[in-house]
RNA sequence: CGGGGUAUAGCGCAGUCCGGUUAGCGCACCUGCUUUGGGAGCAGGGGGUCGUAAGUUCGAAUCUUACUACCCCGACCA
């Protein structure tokens, strides 16, 4: 058994990061906050991306490429943005190497200093609205939908594979629009997408609402984000989506004419989601047995497994296993057949299972004689024996309805660890004992936010976008509010 | 940046206090035979400048000093 999994108990941090590594998703790398995203992580990160793809172009997104290195006076534009960022940027001084005068390795050459630092994009707004200057002249030009598929670098003093490297590969999405009304639009059409991504597609339950002052983006307006809760009753953000005003615009002074002939500042989004997404598919979904990956994300979706002593045995299961293959494939169905002579049927079970492989299918002699074939689940693991000539059209349901199992566990999990609250004394009681979502009465002021985080070490995660209106009382100051707010210890 | 740890084979560790054979164990790896319906068994084998540098000593993984890297807990953050 996964005897490293048990762990779980003990320390959550060590069961996630194990599970990571073990399951092959991602390693440390050499460099310090850094990871290594292995072939099958990243076999998962690249169905996301197409995904994703597919939805931004549905909606009228084209893609872009912009460089990797800021001017630093770029940063200096925006002042916000600025003070957000600059705590945590990658800094490039030089340009050249030489060998040492006392011969031992290499050293920066102090000749090669650079005129104006560069700075490693720990976001694009800067260097891309200094372009989009150039772009847009006239209403005709707007808007402008444009996506890109990049890394960005930020130097986080702490991080997690995964979770929160130092290099992260996301999607960062900057839009100009010509009125507010069609940038607000714009920023909510993003946030729902992402919704929709985050729980039909990864199969992760997600709280969707405005962040607080505090908490909003740097440069921002206002910022929507998407809140997921985790296992260890942590909540995560999943996906942000700003609305940023015209601030970046007359940072870099973009203007355009309207078709009144005035000139005007654009209005313009930014909203991304990264490899973080990724951290949150392991630790909303997984078990003791390692991964559970939704279908539709799934790099390899079925595996059959042959269980045979000698090559004649094999072959006769082989030409069974191959068309069972064949017929699934017919269907879209992502299929592997593990033959592999080094590795036993038992070993092969637990690996898939690690891998969160969601359905396996395993081919006997005992399958060849009755015509039948063992079907296992990943998410439930239940086995179960059927027809051989069913197989296809059993998996095809099977899929789906892991699909759908996959959420609704997250989702009951969400909502028994989800908490209303009305008095301080629950609701530290709740936090340090329950952890989960609560939702709570505030009185809307950031002193009040800052009080329950320095106490609590809990934050508003969202300020939920529909939800009703109830008349209370703030949870820690007593005074009046109009709805509750989400609060968590977050990631 | 503060507090606490760790550094010995690919991974996980023991040995360090109290210096003394050829530095050991588990997993992984390689070879052979037997195995194959839930992580195989037996036998054999390979792999180490003990983080780096200097010092003490007849002798250093072990003692001293300096340096470096990494991990955990905070503050920071997608």
């Amino acid at each position: 058994m996964a005897d490293f999994l048990t762990k779980m108990e003990d320390n959550y941090a060590q069961w996630y990061n194990d599970l990571v590594i073990k399951a092959d998703l991602a390693e440390n790398s050499a460099v310090r906050g850094c990871m290594v995203i292995k072939p099958y992580g990243y076999g998962i990160w690249e169905k996301i991306q197409s995904e994703l793809d597919k939805l931004f172009k549905d909606t009228g997104h084209v893609n872009a490429y912009f460089p990797l290195f800021i001017p630093k006076s770029f940063f200096a534009r925006e002042a916000d943005h600025v003070e957000g960022f600059a705590k945590e940027c990658a800094v490039v001084t030089h340009y050249r190497l030489r060998n040492r005068p006392d011969g031992r390795g290499i050293e920066v050459d102090p000749d090669a200093k650079l005129e104006e630092e560069l700075i490693i994009r720990p976001t694009s707004e800067t260097i891309i609205w200094n372009t989009y200057r150039n772009w847009i002249q006239s209403y005709r030009d707007l808007p402008l939908l444009i996506n890109q598929w990049a890394n960005v670098v930020r130097w986080e003093m702490r991080t997690r594979l995964f979770l929160r490297t130092a290099e992260f590969l996301w999607q960062e999405g900057h839009t100009a629009h010509a009125s507010k009304e069609e940038a607000i639009e714009e920023t909510k059409t993003i946030i729902n997408l992402y919704t929709h991504f985050v729980q039909d597609y990864m199969g992760i339950p997600v709280l969707k609402g405005t962040k607080s002052e505090s908490e909003k983006f740097a440069g921002a307006i206002d910022t929507y984000a998407i809140e997921a809760l985790m296992q260890d009753g942590k909540s995560l953000q999943a996906g942000t989506s700003h609305f940023l005003g015209q601030n970046f615009a007359k940072a870099f002074d973009v203007q355009f004419t309207d078709k009144s002939g005035k000139l005007e500042y654009v209005w313009s989004t930014s909203w991304g989601v990264s490899t973080r997404l990724m951290g949150a598919l392991v630790m909303s979904h997984g078990d003791n047995h390692g991964l559970v990956l939704p279908p539709k994300l799934a790099p390899i979706q079925v595996v059959i497994v042959p269980i045979y002593k000698g090559n004649s045995q094999l072959d006769a299961i082989s030409s069974t296993a191959l068309k069972i293959k064949t017929d699934l494939e017919k269907h879209g169905l992502r299929v592997k057949y593990d033959d592999r002579d080094t590795h036993k049927p038992g070993f092969k079970f637990a690996e898939y299972e690690l891998k969160g492989v969601p359905i396996r299918l395993a081919i006997g002699p005992r399958d060849i004689e009755n015509q039948t074939v063992e079907v296992a689940r990943r998410d439930t693991m239940d086995k179960k024996t059927i027809n051989i000539n069913n197989t296809v059209e059993h998996l095809i349901s099977l899929i789906t309805d892991i699909q759908k199992n996959i959420f609704n566990k997250a989702l009951k999990f969400r909502e028994q660890n989800t908490y209303e609250v009305d008095s301080w004394d629950e609701f530290k009681e709740s936090i340090e004992n329950r952890g989960g979502f609560i939702l709570a009465h505030w009185d809307g002021t950031a002193e009040t936010e800052e009080k329950i985080k320095n106490e609590t070490r809990a934050s508003i995660r969202i300020i939920p976008l529909d939800s009703q209106a109830q008349k209370g009382k703030c949870v820690y100051s007593g005074k009046a509010s109009q709805k509750r707010v989400v609060f968590a210890r977050a990631y």
